[in-house]
DNA sequence: CGGAGGAATGACAGCGCTGTCAATTCCTTC
DNA sequence: GAAGGAATTGACAGCGCTGTCATTCCTCCG
């Protein structure tokens, strides 16, 4: 008589079911590499009857591995951290890893503590922007052999990294902008330490260059990606002798704080003055008006990156240890033609 | 001569080391009472000198512990998500446990199936609002006897839980409103299912009713959380007869939809029309004009409950079972005296 | 001083899985 | 049709810890 107890099924209930042993069962949920399809089958649609998951703990013990992937940040901004979540989450589960977060202050004494302390508990990191650029964090996983993907548009030795095509981005965004008539147009960069705050600006320079539109320093502003320095640089740019006809800034809520700006001095967007973001994140919809931007691959990029992390861990063939992603314009009412309005 | 192999120290080391059998040494390690102060000294001293650290995964798999806990949420507010990642860390941390994120989809199947799948991967489950509002989700998890606790307005019998004074934080922010001079306030409600969405209509009336202030029922819009639903119940508000010189929905993103149509119907805000919101995302900092809310605490509602939580796994006296915490009036321009303006 | 009874400690069997290595099966090839 | 080698599968011993239960050690009292 066999017991009717509903205790959670084991790799043995399954290998009984499939009439094979623990051990095929054991490979096929590793994905390993010679088991006939008709056995992985077998095993599959045993494993499905029961409802089966592999005990994390057994596998982690008896494998002196983790099966769990740490992903190290320090963006406040919800909606890119949630959607970076979402897209590592799709590769964690298909790979049967789970996801620590791991939110910390980019000060660099408590982040090699907190890193040293994770080292035994994750097999490796996914390291996001602007945490992926601090050198000394860099090195210091670099050091301790843990095996990290960044995500970053700067490169460094001996970590694979996934990047966005912001340099040309933001040159299509510029582009769009002189298509529309501007001639005058603002840009507003991004924190300096951030490797894209450079690359946007390069695509803004590289888009003026090509219509042999000088370079006014004058239209350049040093912001930091929040709001309110959206708001200050605007200010500036909008009280100028000459001001421009278009601003576009490195990110959204900069981007939102141009349109405060401009609300304020009485501008009408995008008569007066046309706007553009970057970044896409759901304020850019809930402006007003509704704010053209760069839509980035976020959740692709996470799970990319993070796909290239579960393959280092098990050894398989990585591919290119560089990846980079396109970006989408989106355009919205916030830009017209110099003087026009977008609304009937 | 000791063995120069540079491997992890285990119970078994400690032991050796200590004269004591491995089984003392894991008493100690979980504080369990009946063990001599001179043993454990002992015992300390020789982990200590081994800088020995338990084996989690050995642990968990003896135990058929986890010492994770996960949370279970569908909200796709990054800025909310996040807030709550951060309160639940933060206690998850003071207690030794980890966080297994679970965004999931709302539809019932899928949600069975990812919930019992991880049934013995975690301890214990945060369910977060609108899941835990589900009848047959907390059903599930009760039959299933996983510990849990629910962030909700709303009761569920056999669960803890933690709320926010919705209702008291609405009559609030309407006081205010009627405070300013306003009479014909429109309110816009959130999504029909959530339970916060009746509280906040609750707390509207409530004020209402407390100034004599008749209660128009066209005055009344249902939305669904959303900034498009916020859009097209504040056009709706708008084009009546007798419309509202203040419009409060129930949260941030609708209230963004409300300035939207206000703007697009020419409306200056707050000098035409007011407008407030619920939640303090940052959305609303960054609107124009900025917009008067509520802020929720909801970072502090997280690590209560996470708290409350931790303490039923570890057979702790838990308290009470339901929390109340406080939400704060936050005022910024998009409010004002009907025909003022807040700005100079 | 002997014995009762609780406090302190230990022996040992797994927890559910993977690594190792041996056994078996399946193809080729001549 | 049999040898030879590769592909596939299985048996079994732990991984480091905790639960159970047996054993030993004290302490206290008549």
């Amino acid at each position: 008589m066999r017991s009717p107890i509903s205790r959670r099924p084991t790799i043995n209930d399954v290998a009984r079911l499939a009439g094979v042993s623990i051990k095929t069962v054991s490979r096929v949920f590793n994905r390993e590499p010679n088991v006939r399809p008709a056995t992985r089958d077998k095993v599959l649609a045993a494993a499905e009857s029961l409802n089966y998951r592999p005990n994390l703990s057994a596998r982690q013990l008896a494998s002196n591995l983790t099966f769990v992937v740490g992903m190290l940040y320090d963006n406040p901004n919800g909606d890119y951290i949630t959607a970076v979540q979402d897209g590592s989450l799709q590769a964690c589960r298909e790979y049967g890893y789970n996801l620590l977060i791991n939110p910390c202050r980019a000060d660099p004494d408590t982040l090699v503590d907190e890193v040293i302390g994770l080292q035994r508990q994750v097999d490796g990191f996914l390291v996001l922007q602007p945490l992926s650029d601090l050198q000394r964090l860099n090195e210091l996983l670099l050091d301790n052999g843990i095996p990290c993907v960044r995500v970053s548009q700067r490169p460094f030795e001996g970590f694979p990294w996934v990047s966005v095509a912001d340099e040309e981005a933001a040159d299509q965004m510029t582009e769009y902008l002189v298509q529309l008539g501007h001639r005058r147009i603002g840009f507003i960069m991004g924190h300096p330490d951030h490797g894209q705050s450079h690359d946007r600006l390069a695509g803004y320079r590289r888009a003026l260059d090509r219509h042999g539109i000088d370079l006014d320093d004058d239209l350049v502003e040093q912001g930091h990606f929040d709001y309110e320095s959206g708001y200050s640089c605007a200010r500036n740019l909008l009280s100028s002798p000459a001001p421009p006809t278009a601003i576009f800034a490195s990110n959204d809520p900069m981007a939102m704080g141009v349109l405060s700006a401009a609300h304020e001095t009485g501008l009408d967007v995008p008569r007066d003055l046309s706007v553009a973001g970057f970044d896409d994140s759901p304020l850019a919809r809930h402006a007003w008006p509704p704010l053209t931007t760069v839509r980035q691959p976020i959740v692709e990029v996470a799970r990319l990156a993070t796909e290239v992390l579960m393959k280092r861990l098990r050894g398989e063939p990585e591919g290119a240890s560089h990846h980079c992603l396109q970006a989408e314009l989106v355009r919205r009412p916030s830009t017209a033609a110099p003087g026009e309005t977008t609304f009937g």
